[in-house]
Formats: C-alpha cells, structure tokens, sequence
DNA sequence: GCCAACGTTGGC
DNA sequence: GCCAACGTTGGC
C-alpha cells in the first residue's frame, strides 16, 4: 500500500466536509503530475493525509483512504465550472478524479510542526517552492507523523 | 497584500 | 526546442 498526501483549501473542501459526506469524489486537479499519481500510481485502499492549504492554520487535519479507481473528472466538461477545459471531450478526457473516503480528523498538525521534525526534512511538501496538490508520502515519512502525533489516539 | 517559485503557453 | 511572459500557488 502507498501513501499519499492530498491538499484542499478548507474554504473549497475541508476534513470536516469529507467527515459530513462520508465520501467524495477529489475533482479540480489541473496539473499533470499530480493526475499521473491519481491515474497510474494510486490504489484502493491507499490512505492519505488530508492537507489543509492557502488558509489561516495550513497543516494536516485528517486521514482520507482512496476509495476508487481513477475516472474521468466530470468538470472539464461542465461549461459552468471553474474546471471546465474547453480541450477535453468524454472520448478523449484529460483530467481525472479518484474518490475519497473519510477515515479519521484529529486536532491539526501545524505545518510549523512538520516543519520542526527532523526526520521529515524529505517530506515532499516541505520542500522548497513545491505546489503539487497531491504528492506520494514515504512509509518511514508516515510511520514518523503517526508516531508522532497520533501515538496517543485510538487506532482503526 | 506581498512575493518567491513554479507550470504552462506561445512566439520564434 | 528554447525561453520570456504570464498566471497560479501558497505561506507569511
């Protein structure tokens, strides 16, 4: 199983949203790299960190679990949507969507504490300039960050 | 609101 | 294929 780390601005989409619907499907990514790891790499099953970004408190506020396979996201058909690209067409879609599944929330884990943890320097995110929405997560990367803050919680 | 860093576009 | 210009991201 792989790992993943998925950002959503909570003003669009929030952990709370996802606990509330249960399941949701991740549209709107426009950017190729972040669509090739939902279309070629992401499995059933794959869980997720669930990223709040561009808001007052960015960090980490939940687990989400991959929940389908990759499908053809259905916004760049839709002439209304801020998603819309004029260049797709149901025979030949560009952007894809996998839907999510909520797992669990718990208190935030501020990007200012990710940041101070030594054994998470390569964590993707942290890196210098990188704006990928979506980015895998190493094992030893994930096993620090449940270790670290979620020590204490109950365990599903 | 600022601004650094990045991805995409389009002229050549 | 190069690369300047532009738009976007995202933390602060």
């Amino acid at each position: 199983m792989r790992h993943w780390l998925m950002k959503s601005e909570p003003d669009e989409y929030s952990i709370e949203d996802l606990e509330r619907d249960g399941r949701s499907a991740w549209f709107g990514v426009r950017n190729y790299q972040a669509r090739n790891f939902m279309r070629d790499e992401m499995r059933i099953g794959d869980l997720a960190f669930f990223y709040h970004s561009s808001c007052p408190a960015p960090g980490i506020a939940g687990i989400c679990q991959i929940a389908s396979a990759a499908m053809p996201d259905a916004t760049q058909f839709d002439r209304s949507s801020d998603y819309f690209d004029a260049k797709a067409t149901p025979a030949a879609p560009i952007w894809y969507c996998v839907e999510v599944a909520f797992v669990r929330r718990f208190p935030l884990i501020a990007l200012a504490s990710l940041r101070a943890s030594p054994a998470l320097a390569s964590l993707r995110i942290l890196q210098r300039g990188n704006r990928l929405s979506i980015t895998p997560v190493t094992e030893p990367e994930w096993q620090t960050i449940e270790r670290q803050w979620m020590s204490g919680e109950s365990r599903r």
